[in-house]
DNA sequence: CAACTAGCCTGCAGGC
DNA sequence: TGCCTGCAGGCTAGTT
């Protein structure tokens, strides 16, 4: 599951591997894939013929810059998206969704098991927001100097709402997932459930921390290795191994020893420790 | 408006 | 061995 930490490092790979080559075509081998436009012939018809200028990225988000203004090619991985560089005669993977052609005989496959990512084409002129409508409630980037103490508490202010849930709203911080949302909440002792409201001033101070130095300690090994996250070169992070509680449940805390719970919230699961998170 | 839930989808682990 | 169930989870749409 792809987070904030492997899309940046998707990303840097895409930039040193797909900058100023010109797409000369593409094939879309699962039409739902496409979130925009609703043709797939378009979408190719439209990406042909431009250079890729820049990758960047918006939470979860991938967005590239297409030259001579032909609009931007948006990507969201989803759970299990992966961008890999190939040359074009590597074999198919089982998963291939879509296919974009360079020269060289080079290709950038999107492979995805599970069919949630998409790709929008998002044409000049048009406000990127309006296509990839996703990015209209994303919150700021928690490396970005928009992300403040005072911008959190804002967001958590009055909320009646575990604050592992409010972690993983993409409109509180962008590129959250369920992975480094409990470890943040290990590293700042707070147990997952506890309602934003009930925060005090200080835990907010430190969530917001140590938000930003699990990213940055994961960015910095290039990934996580506790998913089948592959970077665009086709490998693993090394994060791994060193997750305090994710999918520990039943494990001991690397801590305190005692044993690593679960619990559901929205829907997910939660991993802590009883005794490390209050 | 806030909070919560179902659904999308495939593969895999565990129970029997 | 094989069938069944539950689980994995980012995001949207719909309900309370």
């Amino acid at each position: 599951m792809p987070e904030l930490p492997e899309v940046e490092t998707v990303r840097r790979g895409l930039n040193q591997l797909t900058l100023n080559q010109n797409i000369t075509g593409g094939d879309v081998l699962l039409n739902r894939t496409i979130a925009y436009p609703f043709s797939v012939d378009e979408f190719i018809h439209e990406i042909k013929g431009s250079a890729i200028m820049t990758w960047h990225r918006r939470g979860k988000y991938l967005l590239s810059e297409l030259s001579s203004s032909a609009g931007y090619l948006g990507v969201h991985l989803r759970m299990t998206g992966q961008l890999l560089w190939l040359h074009r005669d590597e074999p198919l993977h089982k998963h291939t969704r879509v296919r974009i052609f360079f020269g060289d005989q080079q290709e950038l496959r999107f492979v995805d098991q599970r069919t949630f990512g998409q790709m929008w084409w998002v044409p000049p002129k048009v406000a990127v927001e309006s296509v990839m409508t996703g990015l209209a409630k994303l919150a700021a980037d928690p490396f970005s100097p928009e992300f403040t103490v005072e911008y959190l508490a804002a967001k958590l202010q009055n909320r009646r709402r575990p604050i592992k849930t409010a972690l993983l709203d993409q409109s509180v911080v962008a590129g959250l997932g369920n992975i480094y949302a409990d470890e943040a909440l290990f590293k700042c002792g707070v147990l997952p459930e506890t309602l934003c409201t009930d925060l005090q001033l200080k835990q907010i101070q430190q969530l917001r921390q140590v938000i930003i130095e699990v990213l940055e300690t994961s960015i910095a090994a290039g990934g996580t290795t506790f998913s089948n996250f592959l970077n665009v070169k086709g490998i693993n992070g090394n994060y791994g191994g060193v997750a305090w509680v994710y999918n520990r449940t039943g494990e001991p805390c690397r801590v305190c020893s005692n044993v690593i719970q679960r619990i559901k919230l929205g829907g997910r699961s939660s991993h802590f420790c009883p005794q490390c998170q209050r």
